[in-house]
DNA sequence: TGTGCATTTAATGTCAGACAATTATGCTCC
DNA sequence: GGAGCATAATTGTCTGACATTAAATGCACA
């Protein structure tokens, strides 16, 4: 059913290798029990331990489940779109802090993405999602948030918008693009001003969503970039001028 | 530094969140070394086998590496583009498989995410990414071409659309959109008439690329997607047709 | 003094065997 | 017939050991 080359390099990557790919290529299907650890590690030739290396290499990518007791064992997993959500946040976040994306290719991406959607989210979304988007603006709107909270906000806001359109598919891509997001955002400073125009940004989409009008969606969105484009721009300057005039002024606070 | 409550459930599990955490909130950096697994084994009060597993399961998300030898150990990893692709190819396409997902719904939102690009494309191509459309349309001209080699040429010809937006952070996103939609492909037989509509269709966005004519790209990906949805839809039909009127038929084929 | 090679050392990779924890099953007893 | 208990199978964990790898170290020799 599949075998392992005798090279002794990895032996337990390989073994997840030849598993992930009997179930990727359907040799596997969903809930079937794999054979048990001692099983397994009979099959290939290797301590208990081994096996067991690979079957959590394998549980880290949601690919199966484990269980115990006497009908315990391994299970081919069906890999739920929130698992696939949680991974795809886990992953884009750290691509994104660990590659010194700038801000502005990130937020390029993102409402890219986001527009993509607008013309779906326009002509589907129900009442729920509207709710939802008109709830996150009012929370916006009141006066002692934390940045932090308004961000987290902001990010409840666009995934309504992205729900929306009614594709799980499309939703699950844009968990990314929006959530990996919010790190960055969160670096920024609002000022009671920023927070304002962004509301009324927010507000003029939930409008065009109302509306069942995808090109005002398509056209707040762009403000909406252009807003957080400038914004960024702005705060990353001004800690520039701060921090460079002198060099290496006491950067205390 | 991390501790580790005595629910005795899934110490290894605990572990590696904790240390994902220390990743992902910024203690840990890229290119650091973790402790040796004896020194963790000592520090979470485990025996070095559960640490051992712990640590697998990062390797499976590409969060470390591991060395060997005297200046071995785990350390940090750089999460490259490369291998996010990988793992957001993976779980796109398992999510797709897994989860019944129709085929309408997973074009629709390909190539949503797909128009998402085509302004920045059309903007911003360099001849390189043109020249690899061309050639990929003159290979998908080919006659004696198998199915299986003209969708993967297909996808060649969507990737260096999306590569030509110039935003990695969005050629990631896509990558997954993109690719996990070919094994769906792969099962549509495509008639000598069906290519030639595409070689065409392909075509006419490669030239409005050329022209950077942002809104004929997304004409032209709008028209690309009405003819392959319509396509699936008249051989799902027929596939049915197939085997519905006799009860049972024999499907041998 | 400097270079090259063997040795040492520290780390991961693997193994074997054992025990603990958990859960379904079947059996016994009321 | 039903409730409770022993049993078995399986994963989770531990202990201790050895193999393998690769850098650092020290020593001999030029």
């Amino acid at each position: 059913m599949k075998i392992d080359p005798q090279n002794p390099a990895d032996l337990s990557a390989q073994i997840a290798s030849a598993i992930r790919d009997a179930i990727v290529e359907g040799r596997l299907i969903v809930d079937q029990r794999l054979p048990s650890e001692a099983e397994l590690a009979e099959q290939f030739e290797v301590s208990r331990p081994t096996v067991r290396e690979a079957l959590k290499r394998l549980a880290a990518q949601s690919l199966i489940r484990t269980q115990r007791g006497a009908t315990g064992g391994a299970f081919v997993n069906r890999l739920s779109f929130p698992d696939a959500y949680a991974q795809q946040i886990t992953t884009s976040t750290l691509l994104l802090s660990m590659n010194a994306v700038s801000f502005e290719t990130a937020c390029e991406a993102r409402y890219a993405l986001e527009r993509a959607c607008a013309p779906l989210s326009a002509a589907r979304r129900s009442a729920d999602h509207l709710a939802t988007m008109r709830a996150e603006i009012h929370r916006q709107a009141q006066p002692g948030l934390t940045d932090e909270a308004f961000c987290a906000s902001d990010v409840a806001f666009h995934r309504a918008l992205v729900d929306g359109a009614g594709n799980p598919v499309l939703s699950y891509q844009l968990a990314g693009a929006v959530e990996a997001m919010q790190p960055l955002m969160n670096m920024i400073t609002f000022t009671a001003r920023d927070r304002a125009r962004m509301v009324a940004l927010h507000r003029d989409i939930a409008d065009a969503v109302e509306a069942h009008d995808a090109a005002a969606v398509t056209t707040g969105l762009s403000a909406l970039e252009a807003e957080t484009q400038a914004l960024a721009q702005s705060v990353f300057a001004a800690r520039a001028a701060r921090s460079l005039p002198s060099v290496r002024a006491n950067d205390a606070d």
